[in-house]
DNA sequence: CGACACATGTAACACGTTACATGATTTG
DNA sequence: CAAATCATGTAACGTGTTACATGTGTCG
C-alpha cells in the first residue's frame, strides 16, 4: 500500500496529474526506490475505482489528466496517517528468513551467508551515507528521512547479523540437522 | 519470493507434504507471521510449475502429496543463500515514505503521526520481548533469530523515529506547505 | 532532423493473501 | 456423536512491476 498511499497523500497536496505525481513521489524517496511512471498510472485507476481519486475534467492541450482527491479519499488519508504501521502485517523479512532456513538446511554454511549479507549490507550503508552527505538539508528534508531510515535500518542489519554469528557460535551444534526425510509424525 | 524459497528450502532438507511444509516453516518463523495453509498449496504449485518441484508419485493412503525438490531447485536454492538480499530490490518502507509525506502535507501534525507510531512499535516490542523470553534457546534456535531479527528492527525504528522529531524540532519550518496547486513548470 | 524528455496508457505477470469447499481422521 | 485437527485444493482479488505502444514538444 506504499505507492498507492503516497500518492493519495500527494493528491491531497493538490489537484495533479501522472507524470507530476512520479516527480513529486520521487523527490521524497529519491534514487532510493525509482518508480516506474506506468506504476503512477496503474495506482491511478485504481484509486479512481476506489473512488479515492477523480479526473478533475477532461485532458488539457498537451494531453495532461489532472486529478483530484475525494472526500473519501481525503478520509482514507487521514486514516492512513493516524493508524500506525502494524508489525504483523508487514512483509516478511526474507533475509530473516533465509538465515532460518539456512540454520536447519545440512550442508549450508551459515558463517558464509552471513558474511556475504554483511559485507553488502556494509557496501550499501556507505552509499547511503554518500548520498546523505550530498543531499540538501532544508531542500531534500523528506528525502532525507527516508534515507536515514534506511541507513538506522542497515545498521540494525549489520548489529543482528554480529549478534548471529556469535548465537551459532555459542550454540552446542544441537538443532542443527534434523533428520532429512522428517516422518509425518513430527508434525502431529 | 519469502514464502517461495523458504518453502523450496526446506524441500531441500528432504520431501515433505503440503501441510508439513506449513508446520516447519512456522516453526521458523513462529506465530510471527502466521502462514494460511492454502498459501502452501499456491506456492507448490507455482514451484510445480517453475520445475523447481516436483510431486513424489501418487497421493498416498491419507490424500498426502509428497513434494521432491528437482536439481533446478536445488540450484535455485543454492543461489538464493550465496547471494545477499539486495537493499535496492526490497520492499518500500511504508513507514518511511509515511513520515516524508506527511512532512509535506499541509494540516498535517507530523509529531502526533510520530508519536502514534513510537507507541504502536514500543508495544509490539514489549511484546516480542515476551516472546523471546518464553522461547526455548536450543529447539527454537531459528525462530529466536528471527525474533530478535524484528526486535533490533524495531529499536531501530523508534530510535529513527526520536531522531525524526529532533530533525523536526531544529528544521526552521523551510519546506514545510509548497503551493497547494503545484504549476506544471516546478515539474519540468 | 534526430534524440530526448514529457505524457498517457495497457497488457501481462509476479507474489501474497484470503475465503471457501471438501473430505478423512482423531478425540473429548 | 460432535468438534477439532489433518489434509488438499481452487477461485478470486490485491498490490507491485515491467515492457511495450503511442504521441507531443523541445533543443542541439
Amino acid at each position: 500500500m506504499s505507492i498507492r498511499n503516497g500518492l493519495l497523500a500527494l493528491l491531497e497536496q493538490g489537484p495533479m496529474y501522472g507524470y507530476q505525481l512520479r516527480a513529486r513521489f520521487e523527490a521524497s524517496t529519491g534514487a532510493t526506490w525509482p518508480l516506474n511512471v506506468g506504476q503512477v498510472y496503474t495506482t491511478l485507476a485504481r484509486l479512481e475505482r476506489d473512488g479515492l481519486v477523480e479526473p478533475l475534467g477532461e485532458p488539457d492541450a498537451e494531453g495532461r489528466v489532472t486529478y483530484r482527491i475525494t472526500d473519501r479519499g481525503r478520509a482514507e488519508v487521514e486514516s492512513w496517517f493516524a493508524s500506525p504501521v502494524d508489525r504483523e502485517r508487514r512483509p516478511r523479512d526474507e533475509l530473516a528468513i533465509k538465515l532460518a532456513m539456512a540454520l536447519t538446511t545440512p550442508g549450508i554454511d551459515v558463517h558464509r551467508v552471513i558474511q556475504t549479507q554483511r559485507t553488502a549490507t556494509l557496501r550499501s550503508l556507505q552509499e547511503l551515507t554518500r548520498l546523505k552527505a550530498g543531499a540538501d538539508d532544508v531542500a531534500d528534508a523528506a528525502w532525507l528521512l527516508v534515507l536515514e531510515s534506511m541507513i538506522f535500518q542497515a545498521e540494525a542489519e549489520v548489529r543482528w547479523l554480529d549478534h548471529c554469528e556469535i548465537r551459532i557460535a555459542e550454540a552446542p551444534r544441537a538443532a542443527a540437522a534434523p533428520s532429512p526425510t522428517p516422518t509425518p509424525e513430527a508434525v502431529r
